[in-house]
RNA sequence: CGGGAUGUGGCGCAGCCCGGUAGCGCACUUGCUUGGGGUGCAAGAGGUCGUGGGUUCAAAUCCCGCCAUCCCGACCA
């Protein structure tokens, strides 16, 4: 092996750093903060989108765009949601741009100054919930269930690819309801819609949970969430689901005149998940040799690879690797055929490792003649040569198996990275020597989450919801609490 | 935005202390060779030394500003 990562074990960030340029995923602009998705990291995200897609569509919403531009004023009008994005919105102010008096390049037009300055959305609420004033005047025009596909802006002070970077993708779910009980009932179901994903596509299992009011979303009622974590034991926040009351609409002026002919501020939400997720898929399974993606994800699932010397037994080869694919093809798996000659077979095998393929599928000359092929797992670096004969079951079969120990493989991780602690002397000795996630009592107050941050710097990453009630002192002050909550360093 | 480190061909680095016109490995191109776990040999091509100033006869090297990256802190998805 020529190319070798930093292991993980040695330095967790510059493994994951060294991971995302040789799989090609992504690489850095010349704008700080930001990223260009390569096309094997775009292709990862573009699984995600189909898949979330449909899954959003199947739970009756229908997509739709709104501008990347925002007027100022439009930020300001939720009180709460202004203090929390202010301190990092990127501004508009000209439209127009000049030859410097001295021809060395351009300058702003000083006479092109906007009259109102405006905001690239961090977050697209504001925007909407005014579109939304003219879209909503009975009961008869709610609920409206929209999602769009977007770019954000925050301008971040510390930044890490994929993970937060100062423009990102993402998907942001904006409804309007004509009851209280029916947004939350829609905040939940994303909350599951995202959970599902997050276990059935990703691998990742997660816990949902509920935000404590110091991390709740600005300008939300609830912020509800799925939390994961990572192989360093740090935890991060995968995807988070709003119920936003009537903050926005009465701050929009959103009304709706019931069937009893009066009117009423609508109920909203909203929800998303980011390009941050690649990075969660990447922390969560990888090695030291490289990616690990789950099957259901992969942008290839399988990799077929001619071996051969002469002329003659690369025709008859990749003929054989086409046949396969054909197959391959009729039940819709993902491959690709490298048939590549300037490579030798053993490059190619570590490339594709690095890549994270699922399976990888080799085919010489004596497997031509006999029937076979040899057939290797990316995730245990398995391999195993087996006849031709019933090949697509045997394939499926497997796909479904790394997907499920992957999956596997994470839960026993997570669950041997949480801890239960109910003294604040191991709370920091757990913290210190081992991370992870660590279940413990907290008497409900901000003051004494902050406290616990200032000297641990470990977050309440979530209340959980299938968290049983238990009697109990918190870590902290010893205070009665009826709950335990999650705990952990977070990214 | 504060503290520290770094920036030399696509990638990884040496050269900088002690100023004299840029080198190594990988990758790339061509040819042969090899091909079931990153083949071997030979010949080539590629660099505004992050960027803008300054000092000097002369700057990758010394000084100052700026930009970016990495780590730590404050802030945050």
């Amino acid at each position: 092996m020529a190319k070798k990562l930093t292991p993980r074990s040695q330095d967790f960030s510059q493994w994951y750093n060294q991971l995302i340029q040789e799989a090609d995923l992504a690489e850095h602009s010349p704008v700080k903060g930001c990223m260009v998705i390569k096309p094997y990291g775009y292709a990862i995200w573009e699984q995600m989108q189909s898949t979330l897609d449909k899954m959003f569509k199947e739970t009756g919403h229908v997509n739709a765009y709104f501008p990347l531009f925002i007027p100022k004023s439009f930020l300001s009008k939720e009180a709460q949601h202004v203090e929390g994005f202010a301190k990092e919105c990127a501004v508009v102010t000209h439209y127009r741009l000049k030859n410097s008096p001295d021809n060395k390049g351009v300058v702003i037009d000083p006479e092109a100054k906007l009259e109102e300055e405006l905001i690239i959305r961090p977050t697209s609420e504001t925007i909407i919930w005014s579109t939304y004033k003219n879209w909503v005047q009975s009961y008869r025009d709610l609920p409206l269930l929209i999602n769009q596909w977007a770019n954000v802006v925050r301008w971040e002070m510390r930044t890490r690819i994929f993970l937060r970077t100062a423009e990102f993708l993402w998907q942001e779910g904006h409804t309007a309801h004509a009851t209280q009980e029916e947004a939350i009932q829609e905040t939940l179901k994303m909350l599951d819609v995202y959970f599902t994903f997050a276990e059935q596509y990703m691998a990742l299992p997660v816990i949902k949970g509920v935000k404590t009011q110091n991390e709740r979303f600005a300008g939300a009622v609830e912020t509800y969430c799925i939390e994961a974590i990572m192989q360093d034991g740090k935890a991060l926040q995968a995807g988070t689901s709003h119920f936003l009351g009537q903050n926005f609409p009465k701050a929009f002026d959103v009304k709706f005149l019931t069937k009893e002919n009066k009117w009423e501020y609508a109920w909203a939400t909203s929800w998303g998940v980011s390009t941050r997720l690649v990075g969660a898929l990447i922390m969560a399974h990888s090695d030291d040799e490289g990616l690990i993606l789950p099957p259901q994800l992969a942008p290839y699932q399988v990799v077929i690879i001619p071996i051969h010397k002469s002329e003659q037994e690369y025709q008859k080869v990749t003929q054989q690797c086409e046949a396969i694919a054909q197959e391959l093809k009729k039940v819709n798996i993902r491959y690709k055929i490298d048939a590549r000659k300037e490579h030798t077979p053993g490059w190619k095998y570590a490339e594709y490792e690095l890549k994270g393929v699922p399976l990888r599928i080799a085919i010489g000359p004596r497997d031509v003649e006999n029937n076979t092929i040899e057939i290797a797992r990316r995730d245990t670096k398995t391999k195993q040569v087996i006849s031709t004969d019933n090949l697509i079951h045997i394939i499926q079969n497997l796909l479904q198996d790394v997907q499920d120990s992957i999956y596997q493989k994470a839960l026993h991780f997570r669950n041997s990275m949480t801890t239960r602690v109910d003294n604040f002397k191991d709370f920091e000795s757990v913290l210190n020597d081992k991370g992870g996630f660590i279940e413990a009592h907290w008497d409900g107050t901000t003051e004494t989450e902050l406290k616990i941050k200032e000297l641990t710097k470990a977050t309440i990453r979530c209340i959980p919801l299938d968290s049983p009630q238990e009697e109990g002192r918190c870590v902290y002050s010893g205070k009665k609490s009826t709950q335990r909550v999650l705990f952990a360093l977070n990214y």
